[in-house]
DNA sequence: GTGAAAGCGCTAACAA
DNA sequence: TTGTTAGCGCTTTCAC
C-alpha cells in the first residue's frame, strides 16, 4: 500500500506538506511546483488516500447504512436502491447494503453498523407498510422511505397514494369512462386505503355515484381470475382501475376470452408499471408508476442532509437521473409524498393523452407538490434488454 | 462515543486488558473477575469496537463491493444481492453495493474502494452477459456471478444453460408431448445460445427430429404476440418451452382466444419463475428458476475463501437460507456452473410431477453437479404479500 | 512555506 | 497476570 509517507520520501518534503496538498489545502501555502512534483510522485506510485485512517481521525465515515427487508423478493427493490446509491455516491458517500428480513434478527447487523461508525441510515420497505425502526438506532441519524410507523420519530417519505387512485380514477372519466370499476386487493395495506379513497373521490367530483358492486378485493391466481370475470360479467364497466398490473392482466384474460379488446371495448388502468406485465400485455397497459427511484434518491438526500447539515438539492450538488421534477422538498413538515406519474400505453379508450392536454388532477386533501407527468410514449426508465 | 479507554478508566485497568478481553484473548492470561468486570463496564457503557481503527491496525476491513450494473432494472438483482449478503453477514463481512450503469465511468467510484481498502469485489450481471472487469481491478480479488469474460481471468458462476434447455424439454417430453415448440429470444445471448443447443439435445436424445418450424424468436409487444399466435397456428404444438416466462404469457394468450386449456391441451414451460407472472397465470406456469440467490451466495463465498485462504462452505461456518444442495462447490476447475430447478406449476399436462418420479435429466456435455428439484408445490421463495 | 509532533482507537510485542 | 509502548495512515496545530 502506497502511503503519504511514500509519497514524502520520493518528494523529499514531509508527510505534512504531502497532506496539504494532497486536500487542496495547499494554496498559499506551498510552492506550486513542489505541489506539482507531489501530484506527480502521487500519481506514479497509483497512491490511493486511506480512508480507513482519514475517517479515524475526522470521526466521519462517509457511509450510510440502507436496511431493508425484502431486498430479495420484490421486483422494485432495485430502483430504491439505485435512486439511494446514486445520490449517495454523487455526495461522496459509500452505501451499505443490510437485508432485514422480518423474521430475522438484526440486533447483529445494527452492532456491526455502530462499530464501523455508519454516518446515518435509511430504513426502507418495498411495499408502503407499517413498520418500527429498532429503539438502538434512536440516537442514530435516520429517514424513512415507503414505510409509514406507527409512531413517527423518523422523517420519512412515501407515495402520494390518493392521488394515484385520483388521478387514474379521472384519467379513465376523461376517456369517457363512467362505469369504473375497481380490483383492489385483499388485504388492509396503507396503499389500498389510498388508492380506493382517491377512486371514490374522483367520482365524487365528476359526479358519478359510487356502486360498491363494481368493486371487488381479490387476491392472485383461478379465485381472482374468478371473481374478476364475475364482476365483468355482472356489471359490463367501461373501465377499469386495478390495484396494481399484476390484478389488471386478470381483465386482459377475460377480454381475451370473450372477444373484446382492451383500449377499444374496454379501457384498464394498473399500477407499478411493472415492467414485464407492460412488456408482455397487448394493448400495452397504462399504469401509475411509483417512484422508487425518486424515493431512493429522496431519502439518500435526506439522510446526507441530516449529517452535514446542508441541502445538497438546494446546493445542487447532486442529479438525479430522471425525473428530477417530482423530488419533493427535503424540509418538508410532516411525512413528504411524492406524486406518481401515469404512464401512458394503449389501454385507454383515446389512446395515450399526449402531455400537452393532461391537467393532473389537483389533489383535494393531500400535500402532493406539482406533479410530473411521463412522457407519453411510456416508462422513463432505462430499457432491459 | 466510548473507547476502550474509556472501559479502562471506570474498570481500573490498562487498556490493554481491555482489548485482550474485548478480544476473547485474554484465556489464562487475565483473572476470570477482571475479565468479567471489563465485559459489565462494555456492557453499561454501550461499548461498540471502532471497526476503523481496527482496520487501520489489521489492514484488513472485512467489507467486500458488490458491483453490478442493471441493480435496478431488473426483478431478480434483489436475489443476487440478498444472496451475497447473506454469505457476507454470515461470515462477519458487510457489503458496499455500486451501481454500474454500463455507461457510466465507475473509475471514481473503484478509486473510493480502493480507498476504503475493501477486501475483495464481485462482479456481477443480471442476465447472462460477457463483460469485461476494469483493469484497475487487476491486482485485486475479484468474482464474476452470473456473467463471463471474454478472456477469462476470474472464479465466475454462472446459470447451466444448456441444462436448462435440455431438463425443461425432456420434462414435456415426459409429459407426452412430441411437438414441442421453442420460442426463444431474439436477441444472441449467452443464454439464448445454450438452452437453444439443450432443447435440442434432449429431442434428440428422445429420438424426436428437430424441425425448424418449431422454433421462433420474438422480442416483445405485438409483433411477439403475432409472432407465437402464427406459430401456433401453423404447426399445432402439443408442447412449448419459452426462452423465458414473459415469453410464454402469449402462449396463454393464444389459449384463452382459442378456447384452449394450458396444462390440458398444451403443455408450456418457462424460464425466470417470474413471481409476477407465475402469481396472475392461469392455470399457473411451470418455470426454470434460475438460482440468483444461490449464485450471489456463492460469489460471496468464494470471494471471501480467496481473501482469507480458507473455504467457509467446506468448514460450515455458512448456511444458505435455501437450496444449499445446489450449491457448486468453491473450488471448481473453471467456471462455477449451477444447475436450475424446475418449479412445478399447472402447465404442463398431467400436472405437477412429483419429486419422487423426476429425475433430473444428466446434461450430456456439462459439467452441472447433481441437481435438486424444488418441491413440486411451487417456488422456494419467500412469498410476497 | 515547510516540518515536527501529537493523537484518532486499537493491537501486539515486550516488560514487569 | 497486567501494564507500557510503538505504530497503523492521516490531519492539524504550532514552531521554525
Amino acid at each position: 500500500m502506497v502511503t503519504m509517507k511514500d509519497i514524502a520520501a520520493k518528494a523529499c518534503v514531509s508527510i505534512s506538506t504531502v497532506s496539504l496538498v494532497i486536500n487542496h489545502r495547499d494554496k498559499g501555502r506551498v510552492k506550486p511546483d513542489i505541489a506539482a512534483t507531489i501530484w506527480k510522485v502521487a500519481e506514479e506510485l497509483g497512491y490511493h488516500p486511506n480512508a480507513m485512517a482519514r475517517s479515524l481521525r475526522s470521526g466521519r465515515t462517509h457511509t450510510i447504512a440502507f436496511i431493508s427487508d425484502q431486498v430479495a423478493t420484490t421486483p422494485y427493490a432495485g430502483e430504491i436502491i439505485h435512486g439511494a446509491e446514486d445520490a449517495a455516491r454523487q455526495l461522496g458517500y459509500m452505501m451499505f447494503i443490510i437485508d432485514a428480513d422480518d423474521e430475522r434478527d438484526i440486533s447483529g447487523d445494527i452492532d456491526r453498523m455502530l462499530s464501523w461508525g455508519v454516518d446515518g441510515y435509511i430504513y426502507a420497505k418495498f411495499a408502503n407498510r407499517y413498520i418500527s425502526v429498532p429503539p438502538t438506532l434512536d440516537d442514530m441519524q435516520v429517514v424513512v422511505v415507503n414505510a409509514e410507523e406507527r409512531t413517527v420519530i423518523h422523517p420519512r417519505i412515501e407515495p402520494d397514494e390518493f392521488s394515484i387512485g385520483y388521478d387514474a380514477t379521472t384519467r379513465l372519466i376523461h376517456a369517457g369512462c363512467r362505469r369504473i370499476a375497481y380490483i383492489g386487493c385483499d388485504e388492509p395495506a396503507i396503499a389500498q386505503v389510498g388508492r380506493f379513497k382517491g377512486y371514490r373521490q374522483a367520482l365524487k367530483d365528476a359526479g358519478i355515484p359510487f356502486d360498491k358492486r363494481l368493486t371487488s378485493r381479490v387476491s392472485h391466481g383461478r379465485p381472482a381470475l374468478e371473481a374478476v370475470c364475475k364482476l365483468l360479467d355482472d356489471t359490463h364497466p367501461d373501465g377499469v382501475f386495478a390495484f396494481n398490473d399484476a390484478r389488471a392482466v386478470y381483465v386482459y384474460d377475460y377480454a381475451f376470452q370473450h372477444g373484446l379488446t382492451i383500449g377499444e371495448d374496454l379501457s384498464v388502468i394498473g399500477v407499478d408499471n411493472h415492467e414485464v406485465i407492460c412488456d408482455t400485455t397487448v394493448p400495452a397497459l397504462t399504469s401509475v408508476e411509483l417512484p422508487h427511484y425518486e424515493m431512493g434518491f429522496w431519502g439518500a438526500c435526506k439522510i446526507i442532509s441530516m449529517i452535514e447539515g446542508t441541502d445538497p438539492i438546494e446546493q445542487e450538488r447532486v442529479t438525479p437521473s430522471y425525473n428530477a421534477a417530482s423530488m419533493p422538498p427535503l424540509d418538508t413538515d410532516g411525512p413528504a409524498r411524492i406524486h406518481c406519474a401515469i404512464v401512458e400505453k394503449e389501454s385507454i379508450v383515446g389512446g395515450p393523452r399526449t402531455h400537452d392536454d393532461s391537467e393532473p388532477a389537483q389533489t383535494a386533501g393531500s400535500d402532493a407538490n406539482p406533479s410530473s407527468s411521463a412522457s407519453a410514449d411510456g416508462s422513463r426508465r432505462p430499457q432491459r434488454r
